[in-house]
DNA sequence: CGAAAATTTGACATGACTCAACTGGAGTGG
DNA sequence: CCACTCCAGTTGAGTCATGTCAAATTTTCG
């Protein structure tokens, strides 16, 4: 079941049978059920989590209780708050799960051993975090430029199939509006 | 003139004499007036530039001609559009100056010489980019539960220098309001 | 000083929100 | 297998924040 990790890391670096079994030692399988927290609110998130099965979401509350989500997390995606995992600081968000979730789970110490033992994975990790920065940059700047009907369907086209696996309120929570407003907009 | 982007480097990784030397050989420094174009919508972004002194924006022009800022580009920041600088596509995004400008700017072949000479360089930028995502998620987090006046205030505590440097229009097109909404926050 | 840019203000339009009610499935347990 | 509940989605009415357009005022700077 590394193999889909280590698979996807070889889109960026290669991986020698040695180093895959470094990266086999450090990473942890875990599974989570539908509506299981992978991380709450105010934990320090001590795991960054690479995503084999399923599909989680990262979310945080507003002072009103209402659900923001910042991303979903599905297959092939990372999981977790970069800030908490490096800071040891308590995180601000929520990650839970929307389907039942297979994540191999590495930890801060062992990532610093990963990246002593397996240096090509600092490269490999830096490409990886330079892709998510693309995109999340990319976001802020549909956030000033596009319209909530645009934003939702640029959201369709991008992941048609997490649009297909969630319902509607979750993806009106991602794009910033409410669930009423995001059925006004699709019955345009 | 290099000193300053060295010094930043080694906030993340030892830098030895003759890997400082690597660095300056490979880095090239630049001038730029105010209001003058360091890169255009259009272009293929062929620099990645450290600031070294000045101040620039990084925005894109909606459909009916207005400028969103993504993002400033004060000391001792990136300016520069990974995308663009990676696929070699145009850029979607212009970047001009604020205040005249010095830059220290690496080509893509330049900067692939510099890991390769410098293996640190690869975890330095690692950290810097997944700094620079971390700041990215935050924003788009304050985005989805903020109010426009709230992300006014944290960005002038969060960037108490550029508020001050910089017209409020132009905080106004980063926030993603109008300049007339802006005043009317103010005068709150 | 004078022109251009920045900011403020007013009147009005609009898009999204809130609150509320209603519809239609999906899942559960008797 | 049906009744019941829960949840997602839709729809309506009224409100509010922000946008638009226009003009006046202040500030900046050549």
């Amino acid at each position: 079941m590394y193999e889909a990790l280590i698979k996807n890391l070889q889109r960026y670096v290669a991986v020698s049978a040695d180093e895959a079994a470094t990266i086999r030692a450090l990473f942890t399988y875990r599974k989570y059920r539908k509506r299981q927290f992978i991380i709450q609110e105010g934990d320090v998130v001590r795991y960054e989590s690479y995503v084999l099965r399923g599909l989680s979401r990262i979310y945080e509350v507003d002072p009103k209780g209402k659900e923001h989500i910042i991303q979903f997390g599905p297959e092939d995606w990372w999981v977790g708050d970069l800030y908490s995992f490096l800071t040891e600081t308590p995180s601000r968000y929520a990650i839970d799960c929307l389907e039942d979730t297979e994540l191999l789970q590495i930890s801060r110490p062992d990532l610093e051993r990963l990246y002593a033992q397996v240096p090509s994975m600092e490269r490999c990790f830096r490409i990886m975090i330079q892709n998510a920065f693309i995109a999340a940059t990319q976001r802020v700047s549909a956030n000033l430029t596009r319209t909530a009907g645009q934003r939702y369907e640029d959201f369709l086209s991008r992941y048609p199939d997490i649009g297909r696996r969630v319902p509607d309120h979750q993806i009106a929570s991602y794009l910033g509006i409410t669930p009423q407003s995001l059925s006004r907009i699709r019955a345009r």
